[in-house]
DNA sequence: AATGAATGAGCATTCATTCAT
DNA sequence: CATGAATGAATGCTCATTCAT
């Protein structure tokens, strides 16, 4: 699935790449999108040649930027599918994907948004995510802890909403709490 | 609160004016805030000088239409405050008011949020509906109809998230319904 | 044909215009098309946003010189055409194009060239010149003063390519004419 | 002229040397001198290191290759030359120079110019051609094949031309052979 | 010697805003 | 007042050339 395509690459190279993707993560997700490449670029020490070495396009960078984090998110969904009863794994994943998709919306937006216009990777990342939501969904509803008139697509939706939620909010773990304890009632049946 | 400081305005430049406000509004929330001044003038048949003349700014027209959305909104908050009890009156908002989000989030979510750079106008129209909801949350916590460990801001925010759900949602009734009791029931005490 | 779809432009757009086709003529005619479009727009004093008003493109200006070119050389055309009796319209107009063909050879390439891609109103102008040309070459083969196995595509070839010639040569009359003479001893029968 | 200046070359490295020439003759020939120096080395099987360690510019490989061009035209037109009788060859090598300057003009262009700014190899092949090409003229001239009032810059111009001419007629033997016909022609006496 | 990653000046193009008409 | 031409800073991207591996 995720064969070995690409080549090894050189030690720097791959530094300068992890570099970029941090920088731009960090960047994308505090102050949008529309920041220059030109200063990702200083800021992760390299020229905008080197930037534009690894990413194509400004898109691309994006993509990648999203990609990385769809995919430690799928990581980390699966962990915890692994470790505990359906109906637990199924809030515990919800409240995860919502905590790491923290980050301006703009941003967050794309994250399960499966309407981004046919990029590859990030579709198969997305396509993962989902797959393990459905499960996920499904094992909860079985065993009677969701409320069984919910499908994929509105938990991607809600999903996608309770992140925007969370960035009005700030960081106060105390206001935090109370919106999942809304949400997660309401997913409960009846 | 603001007097008549602005003075009558002529016929047509306030047609201009109420054309401009149109066209921003469609243009803003169906493409996003990233087209041309130049485009939004020329469809509400006018020259960018004239919309420069209205609007001293692109954010200034931005702000504009976001005005003209709330000040929309507050009115049938008002309304709907009148014409019911507490509780009810509560939960017709809570829809109302995401019904009326719609649009581009990039757009929607400047609306409820309060932490906007201090643009004077949007904070007048903002402070108004919070305080219309401020008042129909306590008394629909009063009434015994909502948790009462929930607070003004998490209110807003759940505005905003669940504004953004509908986006990633579309159009079907159901869907957006079932949404709704999902929220609406975990707004309930317990 | 050429129908009022323009409104009038005003004075000054209408000066600084010409005065861009100006310059990017001299410019691409002696330096070639490499010439940065900032570079034109300063030397005809105005600014880069005034250039790509006028011309969308670089390539669009390098097409409105070119046709320019090509329309003069047609009216010129057009004028021999009517004033002489056939054979010497002929050779008038073949000596009258390539010198009106001056200029750096990549541009002047394009010229007569029917193969560029489909830009709708370079394909225009050519096309009249060609269809006068066949006019020309038609009377002057009848005529009994132009070899009849030659055909327009050669003709047009021929120009061209004596465009070049005339390019390396500088501009010694004398040479200049020498290179006419064996040419069109070359056209003539036998 | 130039002594033996240049070391032996590694076996590997001549090899890399003359795939490098091959690879630029036919990429600058059909597609421009605009091709990116890094897809000739990809295409020739080396990195863009090795294209510069070979050339230090690309100007420099440019006038490699065209110094190989015109040495191999030398090359034939000695043997030419040597094979046939004064005006015979002079036709024989104008034709065979047309035929072998094909590719795009752009680079035939430069082929007989010899006012290109100093480049030494440059220059030294070019003076070998046209010094042939004097001593052809004149013996077709005093043979009385070639009209007398018929310069060296004439000739070399009319070459660079009836290049570019065949360039835009394309393959057509017969097409061809005419455009031959009429400057031979009308190279001739009278 | 060969490699290919890094560099950064350079270029075409966009767009908010100003100002002459 | 309205108009739309002019402006130019800003941006994404390319490509010849250098240099660490």
């Amino acid at each position: 699935m995720s064969g070995a395509k690409e080549r090894p690459l050189r030690a720097d190279a791959a530094r300068n790449r992890a570099r970029l993707l941090d920088v731009a993560t960090e960047v994308f997700t505090t102050r949008g999108v529309g920041v220059p490449t030109e200063e990702i670029a200083r800021t992760a020490g390299v020229g905008v040649g080197t930037l534009f070495r690894h990413f194509p396009t400004k898109e691309a960078l994006l993509e990648a930027v999203m990609v990385r984090r769809l995919e430690a998110i799928a990581a980390q969904t699966a962990r915890l599918a692994a470790e505990m009863k359906p109906s637990d794994a199924f809030f515990a994943c919800f409240q995860l994907i919502v905590e790491q998709s923290a980050g301006k919306n703009e941003f967050a937006q794309a994250l399960v948004a499966a309407d981004v216009d046919a990029h590859a990777a990030l579709q198969e990342s997305s396509d993962v995510i989902q797959a393990q939501l459905a499960v996920l969904l499904d094992g909860a509803q079985r065993a009677g802890a969701v409320r069984p008139d919910l499908g994929l697509p509105e938990l991607l939706a809600l999903l996608a909403g309770i992140s925007t939620t969370m960035e009005h909010l700030g960081a106060d773990p105390a206001s935090r709490q109370r919106i999942f304890d809304v949400v997660l009632d309401g997913l409960r049946p009846h």
